[in-house]
DNA sequence: AATGTATCGGAACGCTTATTCCAAAAGACT
DNA sequence: AGTCTTTTGGAATAAGCGTTCCGATACATT
């Protein structure tokens, strides 16, 4: 049979994911993904279809990898209030150890894309209503678990979380520091009781 | 002496503003921009040097006439509480009725150029700067009215508000819907007392 | 009306872009 | 070892990009 393929395309998606977070999806040249992931260009056409193509299935893998990270949280043994904790404080972490890494992918391509590219805005979209029904679930635990006392439905704090989170995104690449991230987090886990 | 400019600059800032906020900067082409503006693409160059320079003066015009609409409610006769919730319906207001005019300039610009452009993510840092402070003020003034009873800093609380504000631009571009975002502005102005 | 200077429209330039194509290389099978 | 199918590198293509340039235009001045 035929020769194997001489490239993971997980890497790949990965490689791309981060190269098309640094320079956004019109930013990025066919030549810059070509360096970044190592590919040749006839195997990217042969294998991803196109830049377009290509960059919605970076998008997707980066939401999956997101999503595991955040699953691997879920399965600790924790009660919600501590998964919250602990995923904000893996956020701000990551956000102030990597000031280069530009952000997130999801956010950046709302920003750029998502009016632009129907595709774009349902990944954005169902990452959204995901997200929110993860810290929801954390949230309704911790009041079943009377760690939290709450005044509305877990749901409206779900939503007010996620919004917390893409503001913490935005802030980390307008130059916001530790301290202002960390203070943040601190009045947005407070207003929950 | 020469003829007359045939066009007004704030009105080409504004035009411009308006497609780099479309379409991104890298997304625009200069054609975009001529007709958008209605410049001659020899006006343009005389005008405005070229492509990245007219972006920046257009996000500082799109920064300028962010300022005003704050200093607008904050010369209302208000107490700071009250401008907080006038603003913030009003974000959220031209969020959902102008659903395809796609988000902030200044968000979208944070997202796509802070981290390659340093005379943009000044542009941004100011702005966060400056409308955390703005934020902060009226936090303060409601306090000394004794209409909140703050647990944290004034200044800590305009961190929060100002990332709640860039939290509701990404997740009005993310499909987010009035309910949704008025429910986050209600956490939020509910996590002051 | 004539003059002089700045604006303007559009052609032209050179570079970069995304994409295609083809011959050469390379492994899995018989 | 030979065959067959797929991958792969790189040249080629055509369209689009930002920018420059120049002749024609148009107005404020004399």
């Amino acid at each position: 049979m035929p020769k194997n393929k001489q490239f993971n395309k997980e890497i790949v998606l990965e490689a791309a994911a981060g190269i098309f977070r640094q320079k956004g999806y019109n930013g990025t040249s066919i030549d810059d993904i070509l360096t970044a992931t190592g590919l040749s260009r006839s195997s990217l056409y042969d294998s991803f279809q196109d830049k377009h193509n290509l960059y919605l299935k970076s998008l997707e893998f980066y939401k999956d990898s997101n999503d595991k990270k955040i699953q691997t949280v879920d399965e600790k043994n924790l009660n919600g209030l501590e998964k919250l904790e602990t995923m904000f404080k893996s956020v701000v972490n990551h956000l102030v150890e990597h000031p280069d890494d530009n952000g997130c992918l999801l956010v950046n391509a709302a920003a750029e894309m998502s009016k632009q590219c129907f595709k774009t805005s349902q990944v954005v979209c169902n990452n959204k209503d995901e997200v929110q029904d993860i810290l929801s679930s954390w949230i309704s635990d911790a009041e079943q678990k009377k760690v939290l006392k709450l005044h509305k439905p877990a749901k409206i704090y779900g939503q007010f979380l996620y919004n917390t989170l893409c503001g913490l995104r935005v802030m980390s690449q307008s130059g916001a520091g530790k301290t202002e991230l960390n203070n943040v987090v601190k009045v947005a886990l407070d207003s929950l009781n």
